[in-house]
DNA sequence: AAATCGTGGTA
DNA sequence: TTACCAAGATT
């Protein structure tokens, strides 16, 4: 019979070999008793959502020094956070971001509640990152489950019901591993735990202070699970964008609508993207097609898009965009496959 | 409740 | 090159 996993060996794991980050209040500091910051481990919950670590620090690191408190964030310009999240992806989580901000700073006097159903209330805020929230910045005893988690608890106990239909199980393992004592610590002890030793790839099982308590360990399934339903092909679309430079060198840009993919994000018009894209230029022009296509991969399908430029006088109005001139242009603002295509247009 | 929603790193 | 993966939420 193999001992029961114990939270006490994983917190003293953690006390060794906890993971240094910008928003994270160490072991050592949060014993003699400094609490993080609730809006710093909410703004960092919320960018690491399906984001690694690595790419979360720079943009972490961007928005305290640009916004240092919550009611900072909520004053700030719509477009000026959009530019800012440009890059990280999933962009209904910056619409979110700043949403929850303003409900905190008008409804929650600028502070952040404390329990867990109350964080749920809020924009942007599911299961996990109340979770997450309420026992990390608050020591309350909640239960975080992410992929990490969902890991460790399917190998733990040899689980082979597949995700996501095994999200029910693995939450009442995880629930019932919780302790009260620590539980903060011990929330971000099983996520580093997921994310430095039980890995997805090839888990460093002899450095696992669980190892004496895992079924999967015992039985050499460790690397097959979790198990996971089998993913869909992406298809690929095809689409077009236009690339308009007026002589004094502003470019033709619009803000894309809130809903949907890339919305609220700066953009370049272009076509719908679909099997037979329809051409739909923005402006009367001379339109050149570049040689080179952008390619880029979002969630669920891969993009082809053509890309066309032209160069327009001074006077000719658009039927669509607004044209922003060089100093009013940061190509930073724009997301990853708008700036592809960008950065063909100037080559 | 299955589909939608980004990106960069890695094998 | 392709497919998988990462501190999920929303509809």
């Amino acid at each position: 019979m193999r001992e029961p996993a114990d939270p006490g060996a994983l917190l003293d794991w953690y006390d060794r070999h906890a993971r240094a980050m910008p928003w994270r209040v160490g072991p050592a500091t949060r014993r003699a008793g400094v609490r993080p910051d609730p809006y710093r481990i909410w703004l960092s919950e919320i960018m690491l959502q399906q984001t690694t670590v690595a790419a979360v620090r720079d943009y972490f690191v961007k928005f305290t020094t640009l916004w240092p408190r919550v009611t900072d964030l909520a004053a700030a310009e719509d477009a000026e956070v959009m530019a800012a999240w440009a890059g990280l992806g999933y962009y209904a989580r910056a619409r979110n971001l700043l949403k929850c901000a303003r409900v905190v700073t008008s409804e929650h006097g600028g502070t952040f509640p404390a329990d867990h159903a109350t964080l749920l209330t809020l924009p942007g805020i599911g299961p996990y990152t109340a979770a997450a929230i309420s026992a990390i910045a608050f020591d309350a005893p909640e239960t975080v489950v992410d992929g990490n988690v969902e890991r460790v608890m399917a190998r733990l106990h040899d689980e082979h019901t597949p995700l996501p239909a095994a999200k029910p199980i693995l939450t009442e393992m995880a629930r019932s591993l919780t302790p009260q004592e620590r539980p903060g610590d011990y929330a971000q002890a099983v996520m580093d735990l997921g994310a430095t030793i039980c890995t997805p790839r090839k888990p460093a099982c002899g450095l696992c202070p669980w190892r004496p308590s895992c079924a999967a360990f015992v039985n050499g399934t460790a690397t097959e699970l979790p198990k996971k339903s089998p993913k869909k092909k992406k298809p690929v679309r095809l689409g077009i964008v236009y690339l308009a430079r007026r002589i004094d060198g502003a470019w033709l840009l619009e803000t894309r609508p809130d809903k949907g993919l890339l919305g609220g994000m700066l953009g370049w018009p272009g076509s719908d993207w679909s099997d037979a894209p329809v051409e739909d230029p923005p402006i009367r022009a001379e339109w050149k097609t570049l040689d080179a296509e952008a390619r880029h991969t979002f969630t669920h399908f891969h993009l082809r898009l053509t890309v066309k430029t032209a160069l327009v006088p001074m006077d000719r109005a658009p039927l669509r965009g607004t044209f922003l001139e060089p100093d009013a242009f940061d190509p930073e603002a724009l997301p990853t496959v708008m700036r592809k295509a960008y950065n063909l247009a100037r080559t």
